[in-house]
DNA sequence: TGTACATCAGTGAACGCGCGTTCACTGATGTAC
DNA sequence: TGTACATCAGTGAACGCGCGTTCACTGATGTAC
C-alpha cells in the first residue's frame, strides 16, 4: 500500500524541537489509516521532515514506535469510553445508573471501534501493552483509568448496587468483554463488515442486553 | 521472522504432479505457524521444491493462494464443529439436545482456535472469503456446511424444540458468534493469552452459559 | 505402431521495491569556568 | 561577559534482506495422423 503524498513540515531549525511526539503522532495517523502493519518507520520519519535514522534518537526500534502507538490507541479507547459514561444522566436510580454505566462502557467500545477502525485494531493487536502500561506508554484515558479498567469499575457498581450477585462477578469482565469485543472484530477485521456494518450499533445494543441479561 | 530449513522434496520427474495441492498444504503450514503474513509464496514454493514463479501456473497471485489457504482453515473450523457436534449424546430429550448442539459449536470453536491458533488467525483475518466462497476455495466441512452455517443450524433446532422464541432468532447467529469470537481472539490474537489462556476452556463455557441465558 | 507437433508445467535470471538498521559525520545547544 | 567544550539531535550514505512478479526459455507429455 504507497502512502499518499504528505507535504514535508519544511523545518527551518536543525533541531526539530519535539521530533518523539511528531513520530508518535505521525505513526499514529498511519496506524488510523492502515492499522498496525501501516506504522512503518521510514514514513513517519518522513512525515516528520526528517532522515529515517533520526527515529533512533527517540525510539530504540520500530517496535518500540509501533508500542508507543499502542498504547495512544488503548488510551483513546479510554477516552471514547469516558465520553459515552458522562452522557449518562447522573439522577438515575443508583441500580439504573450501574446498568447504564457497564452499557455506556460497552457502547463506547463499539462507537469507537466503528469510527477509527485502524486504531481500533492497532490498540488490540496481539501485545501486551494493554496489561503492562509503562510510563512512557500510557494506556489510560483522561479520567486515568485504562479500557479494561474502565470495565471493572462498571462492573463493580453492579455489585454494590446489588444488580449483580457478587460471585458472578470475578472473571465477569472476561465475558463482557469478550461479548463486545467479538462484535468489534468480527465487523472491524473480519467477515462481517459488509453484512451487518451499517447495523452494528444496533446489534450492539441487542449484544448488550444479552451480555446484562447472561451476567 | 525466518523459516526453519525445510527439507526439499527432491523431485525425480520435471513434473511435479500436484504442485497446486503441495503450494497450498505449504501454504497452509506456514499459516499454522505465523498466520495469514506467514503465507509467503515463494516460501510455499521452496517447500514445495520448485521455481518462485512456479506458483503462477496455479495462483493468480500471492493473494490468490492466501484466499485458497483461509478457505481451508475455514474448512478444518468446521470440521472441529463436527467432531464436537457428533460427541453430543444422541439421546438427550429434544431440547436438551438442541442446546448441547449450539454448546457444541461454541466448544469446537473455542477449542480450535486455542489448538490452531495460526489456523484461526487465518480463517478470520479481513476477508469475504467465509461469505462468499467459491468452487475453488470451499470453506466448509465434511458435512458440507461452513462454520456460519453450522453455527445456523444449531440456532434454528433451539426455535424448533421451543428453547428459542422465534421473534428472538433473527441475528441471534451474529450474537452468540459475537461472545465466542471475542473470547478467542482475546485470547490467539490479543492482550488476554498470558492472563487466561490456561482457563480458558473453562471461562469459555461460562460465556456460553452466558449466551444461552441471554438468547 | 511410429512420428510430428501442440500444449503447458516448470526453469533461470532478473527487475524494482521498500524496509529496518548501522556507520561515521556535523551542526546547534547549553553549561563550566 | 566571553569562550572552550561536552553533549547529543539530526544527517548522508550505505548495507543486506526478502519479497512479488515478469521475461524468454526448455523439457516432458499426450494427442492426431
Amino acid at each position: 500500500m504507497p502512502f499518499p503524498p504528505v507535504t514535508p513540515p519544511a523545518r527551518s531549525t536543525y533541531r526539530h524541537g519535539d521530533l518523539r511526539r511528531a513520530l508518535l503522532e505521525a505513526g499514529v495517523e498511519l496506524a488510523r489509516t492502515g492499522g498496525p502493519d501501516a506504522v512503518v518507520l521510514r514514513e513517519a520519519t518522513r512525515r516528520a521532515g526528517v532522515a529515517p535514522n533520526a527515529a533512533y534518537r527517540h525510539f530504540a526500534s520500530r517496535e518500540a514506535l509501533l508500542q508507543a502507538v499502542r498504547a495512544a490507541a488503548l488510551s483513546a479507547v479510554a477516552a471514547a469510553m469516558e465520553t459515552e459514561l458522562a452522557a449518562v444522566p447522573a439522577d438515575l436510580p443508583p441500580a439504573d445508573f450501574a446498568c447504564a454505566g457497564v452499557r455506556a462502557v460497552g457502547t463506547g467500545y463499539l462507537r469507537f471501534a466503528q469510527a477509527e477502525p485502524g486504531l481500533f485494531r492497532t490498540a488490540f493487536a496481539r501485545s501486551d501493552v494493554l496489561m503492562q502500561a509503562t510510563p512512557e506508554t500510557p494506556t489510560a484515558g483522561p479520567g486515568g483509568l485504562n479500557p479494561f479498567e474502565l470495565l471493572g469499575a462498571a462492573l463493580d457498581k453492579l455489585v454494590e448496587t446489588g444488580v449483580m450477585p457478587p460471585e458472578q462477578r470475578p472473571g465477569a469482565e472476561f465475558l463482557a468483554w469478550s461479548a463486545v469485543h467479538g462484535l468489534a472484530v468480527l465487523v472491524v477485521d473480519g467477515p462481517l463488515g459488509s453484512v451487518i456494518g451499517p447495523h452494528m450499533q444496533q446489534i450492539g445494543q441487542r449484544l448488550i442486553d444479552m451480555v446484562e441479561k447472561g451476567l
